[in-house]
DNA sequence: TTGCCTCGAGATCA
DNA sequence: CTCGAGGCAA
């Protein structure tokens, strides 16, 4: 009946509709997955949702990117684009107890120079994924995940999957908003997947937190569809065209819920840093009848312009810190010591353990870091040890369970020799750190250079994995990196997994390396205490190699963050002829890189990048940022494309700004443009 | 450090 | 079907 009656509706009357039923349906969702407190029964629900679908499929001139039958999936993507992030996301500073939570609230008293209580807003550490969700004229329109803070990878598609995250905000709302929150599942839907997966022979989620990080990274968001996932919003990193602004984080969230985003209940204000240690115990009490998991709560400052005051460290706010709940333990066997040898020739004590489960994880290992350690923990193998997985991920062994000491244990001794290549291991003065003496004749340090040489960052050669490593070492096919630019084909395709066609392909990836950059070429070479940083800062210094080779150690502890030890570092590096005859042979094999070109322009990190300016710059007139860009080495361009590298934002930007966001591209404003002029040209000068 | 996903390719069996 | 490599997140 109903069908029957729309086919004679004009195309006004079908829009209308189309529009009616996807408000409504959404508010449902929103009462349903947010509020938990449906007003329909789920059959009517049902009953809108099929009409919408139908009304779509029937005109697919109305179908609209929010529309609530968008969250059963796109078709699959190739790969996840990587996007910059308009404001960083940064990462909490960590109190693992309660006197450094007293610390926080003192750091910050000291700094704002107040004897009065701060207000905090306490809010649980939800064991999740943190992304990014953009909304503009509000409709979502990007979510991203987190990535190294800078920039990260686009999951809209997925994240649209998610019923508690708006897909439409409830106005009035602002022009652009960027909200941050946690994507996890639930603790009751992880199990209802793992029973399904079980039922249907399919593998099984460890833990939460890893089933929604495998969910999220779906090609096929269809998949992530079907998964239980939810979504708690927890700030506001940008606000555009908003009548009105708030003065605190809990406005914030207010806001926030008024838009649709569900918050989470458990989030709470307090006065004075004791009642957040109440906030912190009282959540701990109640850590396992929540229906989510938590490793902890976060303390914030509540008021906006104080947070503003306390500024950041680096990479994490002075005004939040995340008190983390202790780590689980667990008690397990020490059943060995293998001691690693690195690429430096460091011998590392690992333990090896009874597979244990705990913090989410099976732990089989666990570094010991030295034998300081191992001596202050008194640590023998076949002892019962505490395991725990400390700070967020890395397993330790907390402790010794003395009692349970069986009678016949093994002290651990460094080894007088290499377990590899049976060369001296000596500790150096001054150094918790023993080393195998064997060089580059010790086969460990051989395969731990090659694969350093290979990394992505590096000289980059596709398809070189340990395993491979491994074979050429052992079977004396090669020893050094040189060597790598010896193989053929043939000598590849003979070992384990590896035909010819991989062997074809490693070929060609060492083909394709031998054109590099001059700073790539010398972090490869793995000298010691120089990383890419350092790398680059020589590069940047010497024309050329020869010039870098005959360099002394005060003519390198003239450069940038070199010091006597780093300088004295490269110096021996290029003394041993062994070094030498290695640089040698991978410059016959081919290996080559562009001088760099006009040296003051080729130097700044701007150089080669694109610039596009919109709005009114009042900071500096809009010549000037161009000269002063140009200068660096930026190209101005005018339209907004892939290919732009930062759009700069004055006051009443125009469609460009719209296309930016689109796109992708970072967006800076004025104060980030003279920030990145100012480091621009330090690093220009160096 | 572990767990997850994806891709390409090798190994295995029909 | 299984494995190795590579990338990502905490």
């Amino acid at each position: 009946m109903l069908v029957i009656l729309m086919n004679t509706q004009k195309p006004d009357d079908i829009a209308n509709r189309i529009e009616i039923l996807r408000d409504e349906i959404h508010a449902h969702n929103y009462r349903y997955h947010v509020l938990d407190a449906p007003t329909i029964s789920d059959a009517e629900y049902d009953r809108l949702f099929q009409e919408l679908k139908n009304l779509e499929a029937e005109h697919p001139e109305f179908q609209s990117l929010d529309s609530p039958t968008q969250r059963v999936g796109a078709a699959p993507k190739k790969e996840f684009p990587a996007v910059a992030h308009s404001i960083p996301m940064l990462s909490l500073d960590n109190a693992f107890s309660v006197d450094s939570a007293k610390d926080f609230d003192k750091r910050i008293r000291i700094r704002l120079k107040t004897e009065a209580f701060i207000t905090y807003a306490c809010e649980p550490k939800i064991d999740g994924l943190a992304v990014s969700l953009v909304y503009e004229q509000g409709r979502l329109i990007s979510g991203v995940t987190r990535g190294d803070g800078v920039s990260g990878e686009q999951i809209t598609e997925n994240l649209r999957t998610i019923s508690t995250i708006p897909l439409k905000l409830k106005p009035p709302f602002p022009d652009v908003l960027e909200v941050r929150g946690e994507v996890f599942m639930p603790k009751a839907g992880f199990k209802a997947l793992n029973e399904k997966n079980a039922l249907l022979g399919e593998k099984l989620f460890v833990n939460p937190r890893n089933a929604a990080a495998g969910s999220l990274r779906q090609l096929d968001s269809s998949i992530t569809a079907k998964r239980p996932l939810s979504f708690f919003a927890y700030g506001i990193a940008r606000m555009e065209g908003f009548s009105q602004r708030f003065s605190t984080h809990s406005e914030n969230m207010q806001a926030l819920k008024k838009w649709g985003f569900p918050v989470c209940a458990e989030n709470r204000v307090v006065e004075g840093i004791e009642a957040c240690l109440t906030y912190y115990e009282q959540l701990q009490a109640k850590r396992e009848q929540l229906p989510f998991e938590i490793d902890g709560v976060v303390y914030k400052v509540d008021n906006i312009e104080l947070q503003q005051q306390l500024g950041f460290v680096s990479r994490a706010p002075r005004w939040a810190i995340a008190h983390k709940f202790a780590a689980e333990e667990a008690f397990s066997e020490l059943l060995g010591i293998e001691f690693q040898v690195g690429r430096t020739g460091t011998l590392t004590p690992v333990a090896r353990l009874k597979p244990v489960f705990v913090g989410g994880a099976t732990i089989s290992n666990a570094t010991l870091h030295n034998m300081d350690e191992i001596q202050r923990k008194d640590v023998r193998v076949g002892d019962t040890v505490v395991v725990r997985r400390a700070g967020d991920v890395i397993p330790e062994v907390a402790s010794v369970v003395l009692e349970k000491r069986p009678s016949q244990t093994t002290h651990i001794a460094m080894p007088k020799h290499c377990p590899i290549c049976h060369s001296d291991v000596i500790r150096e003065k001054e150094e918790a750190a023993y080393r195998c003496m064997g060089g580059l004749f010790c086969a460990a340090q051989q395969k731990e250079a090659i694969l350093h040489f290979s990394a992505r960052r590096a000289m980059d050669i596709d398809g070189l994995g340990i395993k491979i490593v491994d074979q050429l070492v052992d079977k004396k096919i090669i020893q050094t990196v040189a060597d790598l630019y010896t193989l053929s084909v043939e000598q590849l395709a003979g070992l384990e997994r590896l035909g010819k066609k991989s062997a074809e392909n490693l070929v060609d990836a060492l083909a394709k390396s031998k054109e590099t950059t001059f700073a790539r070429f010398l972090f490869s070479l793995g000298i010691r205490e120089v990383g890419e940083a350092t790398a680059h800062n020589l590069a940047n210094h010497f024309s050329d190699l020869q010039t870098l080779i005959k360099a002394d150690e005060l003519e390198l502890q003239q450069i940038t963050d070199i010091g006597p030890i780093v300088a004295a570092h490269i110096y021996y590096f290029f003394r041993q002829p062994h070094n030498l005859e290695v640089i040698q042979g991978l410059l016959k094999a081919g290996i080559h890189w562009q001088a760099p070109q006009s040296k003051s322009v080729s130097n700044s990190p701007l150089f080669g990048a694109t610039f596009v300016l919109t709005g009114t710059l009042n900071a500096l007139s809009r010549e000037e940022a161009k000269e002063q860009l140009i200068a660096l080495g930026a190209k101005i361009s005018e339209a907004v494309s892939k290919k732009t590298s930062y759009v700069v934002v004055g006051d009443s930007p125009g469609s460009k700004l719209t296309k930016a966001q689109s796109l992708g591209v970072p967006i800076l404003d004025q104060t980030q443009l003279l920030a990145l002029l100012e480091h621009a040209k330090q690093a220009q000068s160096q």
